[in-house]
Formats: structure tokens, C-alpha cells, sequence
RNA sequence: GGCGCAUUCGUCUAGUGGUCAGGACGUAGCCCUCUCAAGGCUAAAACAGGGGUUCAAAUCCCCUAUGUGCUACCA
């Protein structure tokens, strides 16, 4: 039954990067097209030659490759424009569609009119009727002409998959353009031909288009197209309920990408905006849904876009990564705030230092983007500044004693532990498990004086980072080495002596 | 102005005539814990308003309000 095989189109158009609205619509026709087992036809709607780029193209393809879309067949509309102009000449013929010379001034001039006696907005039809005689006399004088479509009076009526029955009078629909003066088809024009001659069945777009698809149906109507279903998605608004907008933060997904949130976690997103699985699970991939996708399930109210809830799930994801794949994606950010070189990148042991730290701040970063603001102070040689909490604890008079312990135990575990830096294989390193001993050795020997806990725990992390936030402490011992460790208590006491604390 | 679409916790949503109106994010508290996170538990939090229909309405109908879209030789 290939013929019955359902088909998706999405359309979007070179003039931007892939807004996030846009990118849902992908998302959606997609994910209809493949849990139906159908086909999904992208089409890039180009033919506004004055707004439309072949760089945001690239950009919106790339961004589609990125959220884990793909598609069985690709077309733009500027490459196909004979096609149109054809259609169009059909309808001429026919008596259906009509040649126009009104000039834009007189067009504009209507309009300004129109609005200021309120009354409804639309052309009136000054060219719809005009003589043989005219319209060669004008076309003789070599005056523009667009293509119009006569619009007869009767009520449309078509079936949403999301939302029901939708109807309209055409009465409040003017004759409107089916090809531009310069030669290229109108949206409304283009979409129909096009939707007809890829034989999509299921057209699935956004609600700004629910008015055009009753100019859509006369056009398939009048052409003797077959008219496929219709689904209109909500819009995505900004958290004041207005369209979402530039001033909402980043509106496309190149954007997103830069600020660090993952391929799965925007997917995961953008599909939860309008629909739900029916067993409540929140946190899928893609692949994982599609048998339990069904476009009538869809919801229709207009959605929030909820930056939180992204976080969440990015967080989410960034801890289901494995550290080696994780240090990969954390890799570009690290360079681009210069804590790590490009070249770099190929040695193993800047690599290792690299996997232990995500893999102590993987639980903490909700963007790729934070990552390089909690590592940084790993990378320095030394520690960058004390904050005040830290200073309160190292004045304390059992801190030094600890410190001076911590420092002595370090001393004296064997030579053969190196540091990170020194070591290639990962091996013999200065482990989470060993940084643990020491430190309970620490906490026993100084078992005359209670300390342990907070006391214990925290002078040794003040004198190392400076900090009393961070990881696991064993973490960020592993993570210095014992040189780095030795080294920066000694710039601790130093601090505390050069500043009589 | 005309026409269309929408309206359940702050946000995303479940719900299709009888539910203590459920879940998730966020928020608050508690637990875990050297800290920060993560994790676990608990709590506060909603049917836009008004009329109908019905024994019974978040659910069906009408009106109002609000939001949003279209009304282009943009898509």
C-alpha cells in the first residue's frame, strides 16, 4: 500500500537561524512521520529572494542534523518556479486567477484608507473585471502585473487533527496574490503546488498559519488538488506570554548549542511543549517515544517557554553522560575561556585531569557552558583568591594543626604516586579512595582533640581552594595531585602569615 | 476594526459528566552529608468570570474578559 504511506513536510524559510518555534514544528513532523512509519520532506521555502540566505540554510540544516532529525527527500522552492508560474497560467486560463496592475502606491494607499474609515482590510478587486482590451493595452506599456486569485464567496470548512472542526466565511477573504510582479509565487500559492506535487498527506505547521489554510483549500479546491489533513501546532511564548522574541534570551538553536545544552535535552524539551506520554515519563529520547506518539494527543494551548525545566533536564542529561563523551563536549568550552589550549587537547594527561573533573562536576553544572567556571580553579597553579568563610575557618587555632598534618601525611605517601601531570597512563596516580585514607589518618591522629567532621574536612579544603564550596573533598585532592596539593598549602600558610591572620 | 485560535497550580501538563482535580519543573522544609550539588521524603500551589443543560460539570452550550494569530507583491 505505498500509496497510502503517510508524508510530512517542513517547511521552513532561509531568514534566520532555526528559531525554536520552528525547530518544535521539525520536531513534531518528524516524530509524526516516523512513529506512522512515513515519509518527511524538507523543503526549503526560499522564495523570498530579497530575506532568504544560503548561509542560514546551511545553519538551519546543520541545527535539524543537530536535534537528530533527518529526512527521505529535499527541495527548494526557488528551484522550482516554473512549476508555479505554469499552475498559475492554468488558473488564468481557466477564469479563476486574474491578472492585477494595480502599483504598489495605489495598494498602500487603499490600505491607509480602509484603516481609517474601519472598515475590513483587503484589495477591491479594481483589476478583476477588466476588458481584453485593457489588459493588452496595459501589458503593451510594459506595466508590472501580479497574478490574483478570485475568491468566491462560500464557507471553507476542514477537520484539525489537534483541534476540531475549524470554519470560515471566505466572504472576509479578499482576491490575494498567487504570483509576485517579479515572477515568484506568493506562500499561500507555492505551499499549495508544492504540497500537491510531493503528495503530502499531512500538513502539520504552526497555528499562525490556521487562517492562510482557508486560502490553502480554495487554492487545492480551484487546482483540483486533493486536499490533505491539517494539524496546527501552538505557538511557544516568552514567560511574559508574549510571542517569544529576542528579548526573551536565545530564540534559535544555535544559540542553545553555544550556551551549552545538549542535542537530547533540547529534543527532549521541545517535544514535552504541547504533549505528554500518557505514562507521565518526562525524560526520553527521541527514538524511545515514537511508539507512543500520536498527533491527536497534541495539546493546543500556546506554551510557556520554561528555561528551568530545560536546566533540569539538561542537568539530567549531562549526568547520564559517560565522562569520556562528556569531556569531549566540555572540550570547545574549555578553549574558549582559555583555561585550556587546542593543543592540549591530544595530551593524555591534561585529558585525564580533564575526565576527573567533570566527573566531580558533572552533578553540578546544569549547561556545558558552567563547567569551565567551576574547573578553572583546577587548571591555575595556584590558588586565585580566599574568600571570606575560608579565612574564618583557617584562623581558627585547630586548622593550622590539621593543614600541618595533612601537609606531613602527604609528604610521606610514596614517591611512586604521581601527579597527573607527571603521568600518562593514568596509573599510580593520587587516588579519590587514598586521598580518603589520608585524610582519616589525619582525623586519628589528632584524635585527642575531637577533631573530626567539619573541623577536620574543612581546613584542609579552605587551604587547598581558597573555597568552602566544591566536590567531594577526596575529589578535589585527587584532582590537584600531591604537588599541587603540597604547593598550595604552602601559599595558604604564606597568606596567613603575610597578612598576620 | 473584521475574522480565527486559545484559557486546569507561577510554568509544562493529566483529566473527555460522578477524581481527596494526578504528575513534573520551580519554591519551602526535612533527611543524607565536610561544603556545594545530586538523591530521597514532605508541603504550599490551579479548573479566567458569569449564565445555562443535568440528579451531577474542569469536562456539554452561550456570553464576557484576557491572550495570541491572520487580515502583505513575508513566510
Amino acid at each position: 500500500m505505498e500509496q497510502n504511506k503517510p508524508r510530512f513536510r517542513f517547511a521552513p524559510s532561509p531568514t534566520g537561524g532555526l528559531h525554536i518555534g520552528t525547530a518544535r514544528t521539525a520536531l513534531f513532523n518528524w516524530l509524526s512521520a516516523r512513529s506512522m512509519g512515513g515519509d518527511l520532506i524538507l523543503r526549503i521555502e526560499d522564495t523570498d529572494l530579497k530575506r532568504s540566505t544560503k548561509e542560514y540554510e546551511e545553519s538551519i540544516i546543520n541545527d535539524l542534523k543537530w536535534l537528530g532529525l533527518n529526512w527521505d527527500e529535499f527541495y527548494r522552492q526557488s528551484e522550482r518556479l516554473n512549476l508555479y508560474k505554469s499552475e498559475a497560467e492554468r488558473l488564468l486560463k481557466e477564469g479563476k486567477a486574474y491578472m492585477c496592475f494595480c502599483s504598489s502606491e495605489r495598494l498602500e494607499a487603499l490600505k491607509d484608507k480602509l484603516i481609517s474609515e474601519g472598515k475590513p482590510l483587503g484589495y477591491d478587486n479594481k483589476c478583476r473585471n477588466l476588458s481584453e482590451d485593457e489588459i493588452n493595452d496595459n501589458l503593451g506599456k510594459g506595466i508590472e502585473y501580479t497574478i490574483r486569485f478570485k475568491v468566491n464567496p462560500k464557507e471553507i470548512k476542514f477537520n484539525d487533527l489537534i483541534r476540531g472542526e475549524i470554519k470560515f466565511s471566505s466572504e472576509v477573504i479578499s482576491d490575494f496574490v498567487l504570483i509576485k510582479s517579479d515572477g515568484t509565487p506568493s506562500y499561500n500559492f507555492a505551499v499549495v503546488v508544492d504540497d500537491n506535487d510531493m503528495r503530502i498527506t499531512h500538513v502539520l505547521r504552526g497555528e499562525d498559519h490556521i487562517t492562510n489554510t482557508a486560502r490553502q483549500i480554495m487554492l487545492f479546491e480551484s487546482l483540483g488538488y486533493k486536499i490533505p489533513y491539517f494539524a496546527h501546532l501552538s505557538m511557544i511564548l516568552g514567560k511574559d506570554g508574549a510571542k517569544l522574541s529576542k528579548r526573551h534570551g536565545s530564540t534559535t538553536i544555535t544559540q542553545f548549542k553555544e550556551e551549552g545544552y545538549l542535542n537530547e535535552a533540547i529534543a527532549n524539551y521541545l517535544s514535552l511543549l504541547s504533549w505528554a506520554p500518557r505514562d507521565g515519563e518526562e525524560i526520553f529520547y527521541l527514538n524511545d517515544i515514537l511508539n507512543k506518539f500520536k498527533i491527536s494527543d497534541i495539546s493546543k494551548n500556546p506554551a510557556i517557554f520554561d528555561v528551568d525545566k530545560l536546566n533540569w533536564l539538561n542537568g539530567n542529561y549531562i549526568r547520564k553522560k559517560a565522562n569520556e563523551e562528556l569531556v569531549e563536549l566540555v572540550l570547545p568550552f574549555l578553549i574558549k575561556e582559555n583555561i585550556i589550549k587546542s593543543i592540549d587537547i591530544n595530551e593524555q594527561a591534561s585529558r585525564n585531569k580533564i575526565i576527573k573533573c567533570v566527573d566531580a562536576f558533572k552533578d553540578k553544572i546544569k549547561t556545558l557552558a558552567e563547567f569551565p567556571v567551576y574547573a578553572k580553579d583546577f587548571f591555575s597553579d595556584k590558588i586565585s583568591y580566599y574568600d571570606e568563610d575560608a579565612i574564618n575557618i583557617l584562623k581558627s587555632d585547630t586548622s593550622i594543626k590539621v593543614i600541618n598534618m595533612f601537609a606531613n601525611k602527604l609528604t610521606q605517601i610514596s614517591d611512586s604516586i604521581k601527579t597527573i601531570k607527571d603521568n600518562t597512563d593514568n596509573s599510580n596516580i593520587l587516588t579519590e579512595d587514598l586521598a580518603k585514607e589520608i585524610i582519616n589518618e589525619v582525623g586519628s591522629s589528632l584524635q585527642a582533640e575531637n577533631i573530626k567532621g567539619k573541623l577536620l574536612y574543612m581546613p584542609i579544603r579552605a587551604s587547598l581552594t581558597g573555597k568552602v564550596h566544591g566536590p567531594d573533598l577526596p575529589k578535589v585532592i585527587s584532582i590537584l595531585g600531591k604537588e599541587e596539593c603540597l604547593k598550595r598549602i604552602n601559599q595558604t600558610i604564606s597568606f596567613l602569615n603575610n597578612n598576620k591572620i
